[in-house]
Formats: structure tokens, sequence, C-alpha cells
DNA sequence: ACATTAATTGTACGATTGTGCAATAAAAGT
DNA sequence: ACTTTTATTGCACAATCGTACAATTAATGT
């Protein structure tokens, strides 16, 4: 009666691509529906394939949501701080486009933000979480404080140990709020103004010379 | 065979009463074993009442969550905010209080970033939820302005409403920067280190004179 | 072509969820 | 003392959750 189906039913995937095509599904759930909604189900169905194909993956559907969460964390860390190594570029130039990658979209942008909140609120009552959670976050800080004491040490302030992990908790508390502020109210300061204040604050603390 | 139970089975509460007390048992647990763990048998359970009693209270398990978040996110602001308006005392001083006390426990705290992040990770769903974070965000940000723009006026510094806007939005940020960073890592850094912290980069933003 | 492997599917199960509703009992009015 | 009110309890129910497991089937080696 009915025509022939001719394709083979499913595709056979390389099991790492596969684990990844699941995470980045886990993301998009969480970043589209919350994380109530993140259920095996819902996933499974967004990558397109059969609910039970995740527990071949994944031991439990809490290794995919550590996995997903240490993803989305390491590619915020990357999209934030990529050009920060590049020493070709003179120092204000890699501070700005820091600046400027952290403030723009994808990583301030209400997805992430969903995101984030729904991981962080499991850190504290997860071991696991919790150690993924200083990992990145160490990992963010240490990639961020060299360029701190290379400003420092360009203005000729004293650039102690001390003094650089203030200044660099003092900058980062800056580039957070901001990034939170962006990322709830996209539309309350545009892109521009929210670039051009992070830059005038984290110039300031640092004591490097603003553009007026 | 056994003593007869003497005392009543129960207690009638006053419904404003028996509301709260369900609003902070829900809060409770939040708090100690995050937002998945709040339903409706562990927080009436936390209440020490019958489950079913929330239904009566709450039309719905939703209505319950909004007026946890509302009544959250109020005492937040209240805590933080509550010396702003004293006029008696000199405006540094009034800053600083402020300062303290939103980076001091219970608002810079670990459970209660817990219970934000749990409920911003539903904001962007619901239009309820929204509502009540715009609400108290702008009522947050509509206190701390008068002082922002004090500040300027004391210093001679222009206070155009544009000028005030940004100064509250970057002062706002670096609070909500070093909450975050307080509350997630509260050993990174001792308090007083932290608010030390605050006041120098809000009073640099407002070019007030620091204590140095 | 055939056997082997393991990625994938389909289905079933127990536990837990929010909700609906009738029964109970504490408090207040009379 | 008796009635009325309604806060409170107890129980049942359908839906949905993560998990378990056997049956398929695409891909690989021979």
């Amino acid at each position: 009666m009915n025509a022939a189906p001719k394709g083979p039913k499913f595709r056979r995937e390389n099991p790492e691509q596969r684990r990844e095509q699941l995470i980045e599904a886990t993301l998009q759930v969480i970043a589209r529906k919350g994380v109530s909604a993140a259920t095996v189900r819902e996933i499974s169905a967004e990558a397109g394939v059969a609910f039970s194909l995740i527990r071949h993956h994944f031991r439990t559907k809490e290794d995919l949501m550590y996995a997903a969460y240490a993803h989305h964390m390491q590619n915020m860390a990357h999209l934030s701080l990529s050009s920060a190594g590049d020493i070709s570029r003179p120092l204000p130039d890699r501070l700005r486009q820091c600046i400027r990658d952290t403030l723009s979209a994808p990583v301030t942008n209400g997805e992430s933000l969903q995101i984030w909140a729904g991981f962080i609120q499991m850190v504290p009552h997860d071991d696991r979480m919790k150690q993924i959670h200083s990992d990145t976050y160490l990992g963010f800080r240490n990639t961020l404080e060299p360029l701190i004491r290379e400003a420092l040490v360009s203005q000729g302030s004293p650039a102690t140990p001390a003094e650089v992990e203030a200044k660099a908790i003092a900058c980062n508390a800056v580039l957070d709020g901001l990034w939170l502020e962006g990322s709830m109210l996209p539309d309350m300061l545009p892109h521009d103004r929210l670039t051009a204040l992070a830059e005038e604050t984290v110039f300031r603390i640092l004591g490097l010379p603003t553009s007026v």
C-alpha cells in the first residue's frame, strides 16, 4: 500500500560527534525553555533522535548536564578572551577587544545568561558542578591577570601579586555586572554605550589613559 | 492502648500569615536544595503542613513561585538600600553604608544568589516573572539614582539625566559584579577587602575623593 | 556475501510531580 | 450548646520524569 521507505531509518554517527550534538541540543533547549524543560525527551527531540539514545552516550542525565555546563563555560571564556594573548597588538587594543567581545552577543545575550543561571543554581548542591565552576572561573581570571599586570606595569603602578589580584577582581566584577545588565535588559542601553562604559571604567581602575 | 492525643491536630492560621509562612518555606527549600527540589510536598514539609494546603492559599504552584520571587527581591532591595534616604547622614556615609549592606550577608550570600539564579532562569519564559523582575530592578535603580545625582552635584560634575543614568548603571554593575563574586566564592577575598574594593571603585566612578 | 559490532530504536516500569475533591475539624458567630 | 464557616487534611489520579532492557539495523571487517 504505502510507498516503500527507501533510505535507512537512522544514521550511525561517530560517538564523539553525537555526544557534542546532544550537548548542543541540551544547551539549546535550556536557552529556549529553561532548565526544567530540559528533559531527556525534549533534548533528544531537539537533536532528532530517540530519547533512549542519550543513555547510550551518557551514563546518566546528570553526566550530560555536567558536560553541557563545561562546554558552555569553556565556550564563553574562549569567545570573551580569545584575543587576550595576541601579542602583536598593543595592550589597550587587546583590552578593548576583550571587553567588546565579552559584552557583545553571543556572550552578552539573554540565552547565555539563561543557561548560566540554570547551571549556577545547581553548583552549591553538586560537587562535580562545583569543580567545573571553579575550574572555568579560575581559568578566566588566569587569562585576564597577565593583561592587568601588563597594564599596571605600563603605567609604572605597583604590580605586586596582591595589587594585580585586586585589580583583576575589580575589572572582572565590572565586566560581570555589565554582562548581567546587558544580558537581562538588552534594550536598556545600546550596545556601544555599554562597551564605552566598560572601557572607561576598566581603564580608570587600571589608571590607563581614557580616550577623553 | 496509646496515650490519648490531647491537643488539637492542627492550628488554624490567619491566611496572610500562612501565605507568608509558605513563601518563606519556599525560599528556604530553594536555598538549601535548589529550585528542582522545591516541590509542593517538600515546601509543605518545611512549613509543617499538609501539602494540599498550598493549593488552598495559592491557586497554582506558579502563583506561589511568583509571590516568593517578589518577596525575595523586595527583601534584598530593602536590605541593600534601607539607609539610602537617611538625609541626616552625610552623602559619603550613606553611600558607604549602602555598599556595605549590599556586599554583606544576607544579601551577599550563597543562598541569596542561589534563590536569585533559580528565579532569573524563569524570567524569559514567563511574562509574570518578567514583570516582577523589571519592577524590582527599576525600583532598585530609582532608589540609587538620587544618591548618584547628589554625588555628582557635590563634585560640580555635570548631572544631566543621561550622565546620572550612565553613572548609576556603572555603579550598579560594579555592585552586581562584586555581589556575584562575593556570593559565589566567599572565601576568595575577605569581606572587608570586598567592600573596600567596591567603595574605591564606586567613588572613583563618581569622582568622589577616596580616603587615600 | 556473510558474520560481527555497537549505535539506535521501541517499549515498559516505578517514582515523583502538580492537581482535584471529599472529609474533617478548629475557630467564630449566634 | 449549637450552627456556620473555612482552614486543613487525606487520598486518588493522570501526566511526566529518568531509567532499564531487549529488539533492530546501519556500518565494518572478512
